[in-house]
This record gives structure tokens, sequence and C-alpha cells, in this order.
DNA sequence: GAAGTTAATGAGATGCAGTATCATCAAGCG
DNA sequence: CGCTTGATGATACTGCATCTCATTAACTTC
């Protein structure tokens, strides 16, 4: 069970952009290996910090921009964190969903096959044809479970 | 079955304000108003522009710190929609989620019990103890799921 | 390898959501 | 009615995100 605490490797960002026909530029490099070297969930302005702290040049605009890109290739995804700030997770390109930990930011994927059932029965009550929905859990990862009130 | 279409009354608004303690004060009152006049979900913007349109004189301060007090007494619940926009949902007090129609906006509650074991079966897989979720479904309501693409 | 095409970049300006400040106001109360 | 204090709103401000556009560099073609 891996907490995408695990370091990333880069690769499968920049193959996946270069299969998409998109121009493997040096920024989108570097900001790969940067999304790569991070531990859980991450924000826009964390990745802004570490490119000036390391004198990449990197502009905001390009650092958003990757993002958005690859977030339409799926490869990271874009959660709403309870606190209001948006944050992005390594993922699969392929629907599921995520489990933050509150405490260190971990997080882990959840398999969607799960919430089929729960999705089908709530068409069924609804009447609403459903496309698509968003779900997000937060608690405490093992290593935090013990801390803290319930 | 109702979608949050059908006018929602302002008293309730207004008198769990009171009986929360909170003073009934007249911007207080119009923001009732213009919620219970709104069919399904709106934005904060959208309650600023209609208190201009009707020059109510209630600034923008005061929107805002309305809107997260009705959230926070549980009337209002703060939906994240797709497109990132930040929405209000008229709301029980109690946990649910909604179903939104991305055509009209129109939403229904769905009750938080059919995910209950949802919810169980993830704490199982991965290990965490899961404090709270979101889950948030986006569709087409009864009126328009005959429309648009799958 | 050189030249050309065009996506991509980055600096700065701009827009916009939400918050902080604080003097003024009015809701509730006796 | 007059007091007390929560509430208000004008203003300023912060910070995220987007837009513009001249310049750059990644890929293509030869
Ligand atoms: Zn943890
Ligand atoms: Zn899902
Ligand atoms: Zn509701
Ligand atoms: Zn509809």
């Amino acid at each position: 069970m891996q907490y995408h605490q695990a370091v990333v490797a880069a690769e499968p960002l920049v193959t996946a952009l270069d299969q998409a026909g998109y121009r493997l530029t040096q920024p989108r490099r570097a900001l790969a290996m940067m999304i790569a070297g991070r531990d859980g969930h991450f924000t826009a302005a964390e990745l802004l910090d570490e490119a000036r702290q390391r004198r990449l040049g990197i502009g905001r605009a390009t650092i958003f921009r990757a993002l958005d890109l690859f977030a339409d290739l799926g490869l990271l995804e874009r959660l709403d964190l309870p606190t209001g700030d948006h944050a992005y997770v390594p993922c699969e390109p392929v629907h599921h969903h995520h489990v933050v930990c509150s405490v260190c930011g971990a997080s882990t994927d959840v398999q969607a096959a799960c919430i089929q059932a729960t999705v089908a029965e709530i068409e069924r009550q609804s009447g609403f044809r459903i496309d698509s929905h968003r779900l997000e859990l937060y608690g405490r990862c093992p290593l935090h479970a013990a801390a803290g009130t319930p």
C-alpha cells in the first residue's frame, strides 16, 4: 500500500506529454521532476516557491499551465481541501478517489468500483442521470490514526 | 421529490438566526429573502449582483459573512462545482450530499446513509481512519435527462 | 546541421474572490 | 428612551489565477 509517499518517477509524466503530442520543454521537464519529488499532495504555490528557491526561472503562468495540462491528461488530480486550498495529487489516469491524511498530507488511491453501486442507487433515488461525481475522504493515515480526537 | 427548485421560504433562515442568538438585521433579512427566491445553487457573486441591481446597499463583506453564518448553522452548504466555482445550496442541517443538474442548477438531497457502507469499506481498504468526506454528484435532472450527450 | 514554423514561455499587467480594518450604525434590552 | 454591543459597509489589501504579447526554443524539414 503506497501512500503517495514514495517518490514518483518523473518519466511517466514526461512520456505522457510526448505521447499526447506536447513539446518536451525544459520547464515542463523541471516541473515533472519537482512533482515526482513531492510526497502526498501539493499546491501550485508550493511548486512556485520551490522553483524560485532553485532559481529555475520558471514563470507563474507556466506552472499553472503545466498543472492544468497534467490534470487534463489525468496525471494529476485537483483536490479541494477542507481548508479551501486547491491541491494536486499524482494520479493514475483512471477514475478513482483519494483518501487524504489531515495530519501529514499523505494520500492513497481508492478504486472507483466500490462506489458504483452507491451511484446507481442515488440515480434511482433522485431520478437524475448522473454523469460525474467527486468523492474525497479525509482522515488520518495508519501512522497518525492513534493520535488526535476521533 | 423537491429539486430545491421550489422557492424556499425565508422564515426558516430568519428564525434559525434568531434561535441561535444572532441579530435579525435588515441585511440578513434581505439576504434570506434573496436566497429563498433562488432556484438551485447560487454563488456569492450572484447575490452581490442582485443586491446591487436592487440598490439594497448591502456590502460585499456582509454577504460573505452572512453566507458563512448560514453555512455554519447548516442552512447552506458550500459546493465546489466542477468548473471550480464556489456555490451554495439551501440545505437541511444534517449531513447529506447533493446531486446537481449541470443544465439548470437544480439540486436535490441524498441521504448520507447510502454511503456509510462505502466509507467503511474504504477504511478497511486503505487503513485510514476516515473522519469526514465530501461527495458531490453532477448530472442532469429528470427534466433535462433526455437532451445532451451522455 | 541549418533554417523555418509554431507551440511554449515569462514578465508584467490585470481581474477577481475573499479578508481585514475600523469608524459608524442600529438591534435588542431594560 | 437611551445603552450596550453586535453588525454593518466603505475602503484597503492580500493572494490566486488569468491574460497579453514580445521573445524563445522545440520539433520538422531539408
Ligand atoms: Zn498521516
Ligand atoms: Zn468516483
Ligand atoms: Zn441539501
Ligand atoms: Zn435540469
